[in-house]
DNA sequence: TTGTTGTTTCAGTAAATATTGAAAGAAAGA
DNA sequence: TCTTTCTTTCAATATTTACTGAAACAACAA
């Protein structure tokens, strides 16, 4: 426990930082990449590495953030259910913690992307087609040819995020691969 | 063939640019909001509802673009493979069509987001776990635990991915889910 | 009630992204 | 070669999006 230990002690906090950092700066580049704000992304990014609820002030002070910024972006993660607050007992202040179970994560994105985007997507293809099912002329038949197409698509993957997210096994998803050549 | 049909064709013509311009506004919605420009997702929705081969100059015209912006993204959309262009025989100019076939479509842009992000991420994720694996603390293990399981995840879902548009066929992924319950 | 601690809001600002338009480039015919 | 037609590039600009910081608000204890 004498100068050589904590020497090495720091350099291992030192690695671990490092790649802390490099995972959260990578997990907002993903989510920049999939239409998710950079910020949430990391917030999100550091509240899943972390075993423990951490507060406003912490997670201002690790990423860098503004209060106003980590807040908004705090209370869009619980909107997308993604976190939860945890009020300690005696304790005034708030703090957040991740759900870690990637399946589950990966569940709520996809039933929140659903939500919000893919089911107003089909309805508005729905409606375009619609209003365009009795047009004659060529270049109306071929529109829409190509957005029936696009709706029954979308339906059908609709349908099947449905039922994967509903499954809520993990095990199921690589089982039914087995059926894919 | 008199006054009253030309007034039936215009009504006609009206209906059907109405729903276009709503179809092409939603389909750059869409695009925003999975992280591809609004730009880019306009020009791809207004080649995929026309049954012909369109000029630049069509397509400046069609969106009110400049043709800087869409020079640029029609390059973008080729390098996507989501269009291509058609050289007509006596002809200098050039012109762009979409590939039509959805499941088709569906696979050329899983397996570009595959290329361009997943397979990136995970590689970003195996460094960071290589650099703590060895490291003891609580904070440490935690950390090397969590992106190991999105690790895991994610080459599960890159294989999934990798293996439906292998299959290349669209009715085999509808029926492949009759085994998820 | 007042003071303390923590949260939310939002107008102003900054940063990131996308777009324009004009100039340079390239290809082909005269 | 020069001219015409079309494409590409890119610096300047516009637009969109995200962020800050301070003020207002809320909850609670003294």
């Amino acid at each position: 426990m004498g100068i050589p230990n904590t020497k090495s002690a720091n350099e291992e906090a030192a690695k671990l930082t490092a790649a802390r950092d490099e995972f959260i700066t990578q997990w907002g580049a993903m989510g920049s990449a999939w239409g998710i704000n950079r910020t949430m992304a990391q917030i999100h990014a550091l509240l899943m590495i972390t075993d423990r609820a951490l507060s406003t002030d912490e997670i201002m002070d690790d990423l860098k953030i503004s209060r106003g910024n980590a807040n908004m972006n705090l209370r869009d993660l619980a909107g997308w259910g993604l976190i939860r607050s945890v009020i300690r007992k005696g304790e005034r202040r708030e703090y957040f913690e991740a759900e870690k179970d990637v399946w589950k994560m990966f569940c709520t994105i996809v039933r929140e992307r659903k939500r919000r985007e893919i089911r107003p997507a089909i309805n508005v293809l729905k409606d375009c087609i619609e209003r365009t099912d009795d047009l004659t002329s060529t270049e109306a038949v071929a529109f829409t040819k190509q957005t029936k197409a696009l709706c029954e698509f979308m339906e059908m993957a609709d349908g099947v995020l449905s039922k994967v997210v509903r499954s809520q096994e993990s095990s199921i998803v690589p089982w039914a691969l087995k059926f894919l050549k």
